[in-house]
DNA sequence: GTGGTCTAGACCACG
DNA sequence: GTGGTCTAGACCACC
C-alpha cells in the first residue's frame, strides 16, 4: 500500500486509492482474505485525510472488492479477483476509448494518435 | 459550426466548443477574417446555454484566436492559425499523455495500452 | 420533500433521505425528469448538514435513481421508476424478513409475531 | 449454549448472545441456579472473541439475569425468570414495532406489511 | 446558483 | 484498536 497520490490530477484522490486497490487485487498483489491497511494507517501513510480513505474503502465495499470484518478491519472479498480484473479492463478501455473518441471527433488522424501514444510511452520508459 | 456536444463527457461544454473552434482554425476549416456565429445563434444551434458559448468565446479571445469587431461580432484573428496549430498539438499531447501516464502508474503495460488504442481506433473507423 | 428525520433511529440519516426519495419515485410522488431540491436547500429544510444530503444524493446516483444536469441540479432518471419499485419491495422484504428471522431464531412463535405486528399497526393507525 | 451466531446481521454479536440467554431463561430452557458456560468455553463453542462473551455476560449481570458465584462462575439469578419474560416481551415488541413504524413512515400499507410477514413466516416454516 | 472534493475533528458502537 | 456517521467549513469547476 505505497503508491503516489497525485493531488492535482483531476482524478479525485478517493478514486485513485480505490483504483490502486482494485488493480492490486486484479494483479494478485493483494489476495482474497488479506486485510487492507486500516483507514487511519492508510490515511497517514498517504498523507491524506482519513475520511478520504474511508470513502475509497466504502466504494470498494459497494463494488464487492472489500468486505468488513467487524471490529477488525476490511479484507479483500473472496470473489473479488474476477470483478477487479473486469473493472481493470473496463477502466482501461474507458479511459483510452474516451480520449481517443474525443480526439477523433476533433479531427485528429488515427496515425497521429498512435504515434503520440508511442512517443509518450517511450518518454515514460526513459523516466522510470 | 455544427458539431455534437457531449454533455456527459467529463469535458466541460465550453471547452468542447473552444476546442472545436481552435481545431477548425488549425485545420483551415475556419480562416482568418471569417466571422463565427453570434453567441445566441451558436447557443441555439448547439442547444446550449448562451453563457456557456460566451465563456468559450471569451477564452478564445484571451487565447488570441478570436478578435472582436465592433458592432459586428467576432472574427478569427489574422495570426490565429499558428497559435491554433500549436494549441492543437499541445492538447493532443496533453490528453493522450495524461491518460497514458495515469494507466502506466496503475501498472498497465505499454503493449496493452497500444493494442487497446488500436482497437478503439478501428471501432471508430467502422462506425463512421 | 418534507418528511421527518429521526436522528436516533439507528438508521443513518443519509439512508433515510435516500429511502424517502426512492419511495417517492416508486409511489409516483416524484416523477422522472423532475428535479429534486438542491443539496443546500434540502439540507436547510431537513435541518441537516449539506454533506449528509450530498451523500444521500450520491448514493441515489450510483443506484441510477438520480442523474446530474450540469450546473443545474439533479433530476429523477428516466428509467428510475422500475428500479425504485424493485428497491422498495426489496427493502420492505429485507427489513421485515430480517426481524422475523431474528425472532424466529430466538424461539418466538409465528402466532405471537403476527399478533404483535397487528397490534403495532393498530397503534399506528390510531396515532395518525 | 449452542446456537448460531450471525456476524453479518447488523445485530451486535454480544447482543445476540445476551438475547439467547435471556430467551432461554424466559422459556425455561435455563433454570435459576443453573450455571452458564465459562466465558472461555462459550467463546470457543461460539467461535467468538472472549471479550464479546464477557460483554454479553456483563450486560446480563447488570440486567439481573446472571449473578456471580465466587470462584465458580455465573449462575442464572433466582428471580431472573420474571425479568426475562418481561425483557423478551419488550424486545419482541420493540423490534417489530420499530420496523413496522419505519415502514409505515415510508408509506407502506398495513396490508402489505402483514402479508409479507406472513410469507416470511411460511418461508421459515418450510426451511426448518 | 449548482454539485464535487477535501479537510478537520467529534462522537458512537463493536471486538 | 477497528469502521461509521455527522458536522463544519473551505475551495473548485461548471452553467
Amino acid at each position: 500500500m505505497n503508491f503516489p497520490i497525485n493531488a492535482s490530477n483531476g482524478v479525485p484522490i478517493f478514486d485513485q486509492i480505490a483504483r490502486q486497490v482494485t488493480f492490486a487485487v486484479a494483479d494478485g498483489r493483494l489476495k482474497p482474505g488479506q486485510t487492507v491497511p486500516s483507514i487511519r494507517a492508510a490515511a497517514e501513510s498517504l498523507a491524506v485525510n482519513a475520511n478520504t480513505v474511508a470513502r475509497a474503502y466504502r466504494q470498494l465495499q459497494s463494488d464487492g472488492v472489500l468486505s468488513p470484518i467487524r471490529g477488525t478491519g476490511l479484507e479483500v472479498a473472496k470473489d473479488a479477483v474476477k470483478a477487479c480484473r473486469a473493472a481493470r479492463k473496463e477502466l482501461v478501455r474507458d479511459r483510452l476509448g474516451g480520449v481517443v473518441a474525443e480526439l477523433h471527433q476533433l479531427g485528429v488522424e488515427p496515425d497521429e494518435i498512435q504515434s503520440i501514444v508511442e512517443s509518450e510511452l517511450k518518454k515514460l520508459a526513459r523516466s522510470s
